[in-house]
DNA sequence: ACAAAAGTGTTCTGTATACACCCATGG
DNA sequence: CCATGGGTGTATACAGAACACTTTTGT
């Protein structure tokens, strides 16, 4: 389990490296951010990303795509390294470093029996509770990362069901940007890349027009990438 | 000392935390990389990056400085996180997991007594040997990441030395890009930045004529950052 | 009929790119 | 005087930014 894994070996003598991941989903037009409320000592009652420590024989990103399929029965989603973090004392319990990692996940394909089970739940990016140790500092540094990223790679739609419309992957280029964008702009930007293959069907559940849903081509992305390109969208 | 610390703590139950760190420097147009050759047991002889084990009470970032400081005499210059390298198998001997470093040194401010007694020597970016472990795959990430960065961090200043002349600065962007730049539309973008200070002195020694030298002005470089602004040279 | 979101084009402006010649100097 | 690298300006193309109205349809 995420937490006790941790608790077991605590010894004072040794380094200890976990991970911690900052797993974000997408949802009504907001960014969320699952954590969870710890419920075994040290720090019970107290909000923390989800994490564990590395085990001896397992990669360190294994360890980080174990977490998430424990918390979320979810793997194969889009996961990387945040960074370290490395401070002598950021844990006063013992000597741990931990590995971050931040994933995007479709927030209507996790388990969630499993994320209750666990006392995982999903929030606002922007009514974070305080949570534990640096876990604050994570976040912030992963939004960071996600906002500099989605300037040279398409992030949105790791986030975004499989069939999504132009309306939709705008509101959450907003909800990373944190800025109002043209929808005229938007839309010619996004046709223009050449990466989205219209449907016939219409989501019909934000207006009464309906609007149209697309999927991502990653055949073309991946064309795309070879000769480089810039996603930059503002 | 960078190799002693690791080799004296062999045990096969626990999980080690090292750094190595990716040194680069710059002289006579190539990017120039630090590496040793270890003289103990495992792997003598061959050539490695410069690392340490992370001790118990030390941050990690702090383990990082310290091993460029051993070796090249340095401290306060530019380094940072790379990422982790956290494979279960990356070393034969132990488990190990290296938050790898890079830095940006100036080539002419290095220690030599310090790095001809380590056993260390720059070599050209492109004839770097093969190293111990993943230490060559470290390298490449690293070139990657300096590419990278170079195109919204002015990355070049760190490199060269206090007083630069243009066609040095944009000779050391060539040499990270690997393509060469039209002299004009370098000079134009790197001046319309207002980041340079110009000097009265000029630099000799790759031209009659000589060629103006400049200051860094760190005070406008602040201002821009604030601003958000592109570096991208092409 | 009206409210509410989807969808559509054009103009303008700034910036990247391409390109060729004169300058200054030491030898 | 000439070879070598330093320094300068202009024209063109392209991409980002600004901007307003029509369409669709459920209620």
């Amino acid at each position: 389990m995420e937490e006790t894994d941790k608790d077991s070996y605590i010894q004072g003598d040794r380094m200890y490296v976990a991970t911690d991941c900052v797993i974000f989903g997408f949802d009504e037009g907001n960014l969320k951010l699952l954590i969870f409320k710890r419920r075994v000592e040290p720090l019970r009652g107290e909000w923390s990303l989800i994490g564990s420590v590395v085990r001896l024989e397992e990669d360190v990103q294994d360890a980080a795509k174990r977490v998430l399929k424990e918390i979320t029965g979810l793997d194969g989603v889009f996961m990387e390294e945040l960074k370290s973090y490395g401070k002598a004392d950021r844990d006063p319990g013992y000597r741990c470093i931990s590995i971050a990692h931040y994933a995007l996940i479709r927030i209507g394909e996790y388990d969630k029996e499993l994320v209750k089970k666990h006392g995982a739940d999903w929030y606002d990016i922007d009514e974070v509770p305080q949570l534990v140790l640096d876990h604050n500092q994570m976040v912030k540094d992963a939004l960071e990362r996600i906002k500099r990223k989605a300037r040279y790679k398409p992030i949105g739609f790791e986030l975004l069901p499989e069939k999504f419309s132009i309306p939709q992957l705008q509101r959450l280029y907003e909800a990373v940007y944190r800025e109002q964008l043209d929808a005229r702009n938007f839309r010619k930007k996004v046709i223009s890349l050449n990466v989205l293959n219209k449907l016939e069907e219409k989501d019909k559940s934000t207006s009464k027009r309906g609007a149209f849903l697309y999927k991502f081509n990653y055949v073309n992305y991946q064309k795309l990438l070879r000769q480089g390109f810039n996603f930059e969208i503002s």
